[in-house]
DNA sequence: TTATATTTTTAGACAAAGCTAAAAATTAAT
DNA sequence: ATTAATTTTTAGCTTTGTCTAAAAATATAA
């Protein structure tokens, strides 16, 4: 099967929102792409119609097998060429993300296999998110939130969730990347806010909502 | 301004259709595209209207200078693209264009500047064909057609303007590719067709048809 | 358990890009 | 100079994907 443009960013969107809840909403799906609710109920129907999701109207809606299958495959084609243009263009791993948005939506299948193969078959791209691979199988990576590595223990930085410009700003300042190492050295009970320390910086202080957002590995990256 | 993925290959079917006319027609543009005339008289209003080209109702039309320019930096991502998909990874020149035709509606202006520098600059793409610069200069080359070629003068294929899979399966048997030296040994006057001798092959004859869509240069590449 | 608020769907419109069939203009042939 | 053939445009319909406003269903609160 053979889907558009607007139907790849849906089934995209239904994917990242369904991994946390267990089904996900109108409004929210709006919100996600930003489009207005009616839109959302038009499309649901027809992905509906294509056996991609389950619905019931007014009940919500989640990607049935094929429905994840498809996304995972337009997922690969996105963070392939994230890869492709951090690491060949040397765009920065706040700049690929609008970039690969209109790229993965090229369809042809060796393409992105003749791709893969150039880039040397990477398994994460550069905000460290896993790489399907070609059967659309998502790595399991074994990472934790900063706020959950204990105290003192040497990690690496594993991957960013909140890819917002404000966070990876924030990150950029202060000079976090994938592959950094950290310690925490102190967690403040009161704000939950944790003081932590890399090897470029003495130690410095950040937000709960920012530690959140961290993932991290212990030493040796699966 | 930016432009449509059909308003992008309306204009570049244009561009490559006034190269050899002085004025295009509805009908001629239909079959470049494959779709009906009625189709191209509409699109045709809109190109007007955003003054991308002349066009009289029942006369005829002609992009402007405008117009010109648009379709150059699209033919100029097509070129760098399919010049990657040859030079990196790894596809016959006869397997580019399909793919390039998608990938040439991206629209990033800093992702087509930094493939160029990626890819060295190239100056000609895998079907000799010359890369607009980035102000949308064309290089000038001096190539003429095999048919012009005197007799017993060695030259290289620069370039072929048929690129139909037929003519590319007739080039590859026949082991001819850019840069193939090659030299006209005898003009049949009868059906012009003409014998000629590369390096790998003994002397052999193709028709006319064929000899007049390879274009030659004289030794030394400009 | 009614009343209120929120979420979701429906109804009706619109712009882009395409098509078919019919009308109009242009060109070519008697 | 008519008539015939060809080219081009117009009129009207269709499909996607979007929107606003109104109606319906579900959830929350008094
Ligand atoms: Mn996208
Ligand atoms: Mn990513
Ligand atoms: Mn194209
Ligand atoms: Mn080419």
């Amino acid at each position: 099967m053979n889907y558009s443009t607007s139907e790849e960013d849906y089934i995209k969107a239904i994917y990242r929102l369904q991994e946390n809840q267990s089904t996900v909403g109108t409004n929210e799906l709006a919100a996600e792409l930003k489009t207005k609710p009616a839109s959302i109920t038009d499309m649901l129907k027809k992905l509906k119609a294509k056996k991609l999701l389950h619905y019931q109207p007014y009940r919500g809606f989640r990607l049935n097998e094929e429905g994840t299958k498809v996304a995972l495959t337009i997922i690969r084609r996105h963070r392939l060429w994230e890869y492709f243009l951090s690491e060949k263009l040397k765009f920065g791993w706040n700049e690929v993300h609008d970039i690969a948005e209109e790229l993965e939506h090229v369809g042809s299948h060796t393409l992105i296999e003749r791709l893969d193969k150039y880039l040397g078959f990477p398994r994460f791209d550069p905000h460290g998110d896993p790489i399907p691979d070609p059967a659309g199988k998502l790595q399991v990576v074994d990472q934790i939130k900063l706020t959950e590595l204990p105290l003192d223990v040497k990690a690496k930085v594993s991957g960013v969730t909140d890819q917002s410009a404000n966070m990876l700003e924030l990150l950029k300042h202060r000079h976090i990347a994938i592959g950094t190492s950290i310690v925490v050295k102190k967690k403040f009970d009161f704000d939950q806010s944790v003081e932590i320390k890399t090897d470029r910086n003495s130690p410095f202080t950040i937000s709960e909502q920012a530690a959140k957002n961290i993932y991290v590995q212990y030493e040796p990256r699966s």
